[in-house]
DNA sequence: GCTAACCCGGACTCTCGGTAACAGGAACAT
DNA sequence: ATGTTCCTGTTACCGAGAGTCCGGGTTAGC
């Protein structure tokens, strides 16, 4: 049974195609012809390995953090090799799950991305996202994280965990915020990965074990920790912000 | 060619054995038979789980993270398949170096369980603990970091239980002081897996990609964070302390 | 000498990642 | 109408690593 779409048989063909030079006689030899039959599977391939996500998604979900690529294909409903006709590898394939769920998750979290009124609150908006999707994407969670093989020798600095994802943004924000107050920006990745970890160890943790502490006092302490470390930061280089006045806008 | 200890055969018995009644006549025949033939191995399984967990760290200095059952039973000098004895599993081995690792890294941070000096300096000591282990086993923290196998049911992943491991032992720490400033004492969980959490991922990036900042700055800034937590949780409850002035003996 | 424990490795199975070879179908070209 | 091109898909096969089974060897206590 095939669960994905059927291919581009049924689809309309896009129409903005570059062929209208398809008449010209004398295309060079080492050029590559200009054959409708060739243009036809434009961006095939991209919209292939989109589906194939699509369905590695609905297998993690479906079989817990654990799932084989034998699962995925079968979740696309098709043969397992037929796999390694879109993907180079299996970390081929695990890289397009992590960049899908960076976009997931980046999306999720949009008011930290581009913070709104004082840097509290901006704050408590980021804490509540963040907190929020992993309680309930911990599956995929997990499996980015126990699948993340980090390219030891390749030098590949894709290294594709959700975590690395968060910070990765995280980091840009904070880069323009430093550079802002004429700051040295290299402490910001250190500061966006280790608000990332404070922030999921106590959480996680606070899951499987709230002794008594409720969601809105973790939240608090959480947001008034975070705002401490920038602070920090910031008052490091001599710059002092209020916790509780309008951010100029990051445009 | 045999790198570990030959076994028993070259050992001096334990002279604490518990044979003082074996000439005792009559064991009821449920019990096990006090023969000296059995008494001679006992602890033999766990020395030699020992030795399989010593000659794994080998191997991952040897080899780097990505070390197999394979290359451990070599540097253990022993066929692959002997590992089973000793082992019910691959998950097993690896949870047995989780516990060796929470054991060296414990011993590493001792500092950080029985503080002296101003806060600041043992909040110095612990951290300058953390990142000279971190920087000099990286191979091993990736090697546990790449083998989480989670077994799927128990949840169970090898960093989270080192992480854990020292989570409690700070938990048991910061417990005592906020007990001795009459403080609550719901948060010291919190704060313990958060500044795990902290410390591990911004460590654990650095390790990975310093970006021009040195070992030193790196701590500096932790230093600095980990107290800005504490300070806070203090502070809420009322207390001010100065970092910079001598701590009460834990005792 | 006998026997209870340990010691050992080799052969086998199973699963999973990955490759190779081969067959069919839809649209374009002629 | 027929062949070409590119995709579609499958099955068979290989190698690596995990885990099991089994037969045989060694030593110290009886």
């Amino acid at each position: 049974m095939y669960l994905l779409s059927p291919g581009p048989y049924t689809r309309a063909r896009r129409p903005d195609r570059l062929t209208a030079m398809s008449s010209s006689p004398a295309p060079s030899p080492a050029a590559r012809r200009t054959d409708g039959r060739a243009a036809r599977w434009a961006g095939q391939r991209e919209r292939r390995r989109r589906e194939f996500v699509d369905a590695a998604l609905r297998a993690v979900a479906a079989h817990g953090p654990e799932v084989s690529t034998e699962q995925i294909a079968e979740e696309a409903g098709v043969a397992r090799t037929r796999l390694y006709k879109y993907f180079t590898d299996a970390a081929d394939l695990q890289a397009a799950i992590a960049d899908r769920v960076a976009e997931l998750i980046t999306a999720e979290l949009a008011p930290a991305w581009n913070p709104h009124g004082t840097p509290m609150q901006a704050i408590a908006a980021a804490i509540g996202a963040h907190t929020t999707w992993l309680s309930e994407h911990g599956d995929l969670y997990r499996y980015l994280t126990m699948h993340s093989l980090s390219a030891q020798a390749g030098g590949r600095d894709a290294v594709t965990d959700v975590k690395t994802a968060i910070a990765r943004n995280l980091t840009a924000v904070f880069e323009h915020y430093l550079a802002l107050f004429g700051l040295d920006v290299r402490a910001a990745e250190t500061v966006a990965f280790g608000l990332v970890g404070l922030v999921e160890s106590s959480t996680s943790r606070w899951l499987e074990n709230p002794r008594g502490v409720s969601r809105d006092e973790l939240a608090g302490l959480l947001e008034r920790w975070v705002w401490r470390i920038f602070d920090d930061t910031l008052r490091a280089g001599g710059v002092e912000l209020d916790p509780d006045a309008p951010l100029p806008a990051p445009g």
